[in-house]
DNA sequence: GTCTATACTTTGATAGAC
DNA sequence: GTCTATCAAAGTATAGAC
């Protein structure tokens, strides 16, 4: 019953790719047919919303790889101090030690903002909601923990647009370290 | 012998705000020639490089204001503490307490930083290098100056990145609030 | 399901009248 | 110096053969 079909699963990461490096205008279908060698005809029966769904499917994608790898670590870890370590390891992971870029922060910056406008607050609020989370567990009271943590997924979005447009390989690290000490 | 005729510097706030929310790519030129009330033939009158050439000139509009209102007062001000205060007023100010976005921040995420690179560094290096003279003269040493630059920098990019994400108003100059703070 | 061919719109840019 | 008309190219999306 159950058929071996290619599935939008399988498309997803290089579909990631080009919106990460061309951004949502700058991507055209063109370009996602060539990287992800797949006819338009394929996208669209993938996608039959076209590019906008296309779009909305990748960062329906990365919410769930941070919901696994960072948010989830950050509330579920008996050691609060554990998953925060845990999550600014996923982190410098995630984004290559800041050579990419976070295209949820892309988009919020760009006027495609108001047409993925939930999915984006999703992200950040859940990111932030968890790190604070920890941070009260670890022992900080309620208005602190909430400060630090919106302190730190700021930070972490400052720091990727401060490495692209330095050309830094080592800001994005050393400032996930100057944040991790904090946050101890 | 000089004519008072209408100047590139007539259309560049206006020019400024069309790319500001839009974008390079989302940025087409029946946007601009809308937003300026200009036909096509009058801003490649002015613009004979066309779109990259108005983008560029947008970018070095955004060089001159801060020079003048930031890097400059960072640098000369005979009390950098003074100078740092104005720094952060001025910033509240420009981006409207985070309700507007940072055109060089938005550049330097998308694929056209390549071809703007040499502004988009030099007008986060000279933020930045402006902003550490100014703590070294405050009584910090050279490390930590320039750490703290480099942190306040990307802070303010990240706080506007939040702040759109998440729809929320106060952000930004509650994030402002804290780097001053830290800069004091 | 995948491709090619095609429709239709919008793009950046140019030409030429005024 | 400004406009309208127009160009070739690229854009999204669809149709239909296989």
């Amino acid at each position: 019953m159950m058929k071996l079909i290619r599935e939008r699963s399988d498309v997803l990461p290089l579909l990631t790719e080009v919106f990460r490096t061309h951004g949502y205008e700058g991507t055209s279908l063109a370009l996602i047919s060539q990287h992800t060698g797949l006819g338009k005809g394929s996208l669209y029966n993938f996608f039959p919303g076209g590019k906008e769904e296309m779009a909305a499917a990748v960062l329906d994608g990365i919410d769930r790889w941070f919901r696994i790898h960072v948010f989830d670590p950050l509330r579920s870890h008996e050691d609060p101090r554990a998953g925060i370590r845990a999550m600014f390891e996923a982190t410098d992971r995630y984004f290559h030690s800041g050579e990419r870029v976070c295209i949820v922060g892309v988009f919020a910056l760009s006027d495609v903002r108001d047409r993925f406008a939930a999915r984006i607050n999703a992200y950040f609020s859940a990111w932030q909601d968890a790190l604070a989370d920890a941070l009260r567990r670890a022992g900080r009271d309620e208005a602190s923990a909430e400060d630090l943590a919106e302190e730190i997924v700021a930070g972490i979005q400052g720091a990727l647009v401060a490495a692209r447009a330095l050309g830094d390989h080592t800001l994005f690290g050393r400032r996930l370290e100057r944040m991790k000490s904090l946050a101890e």
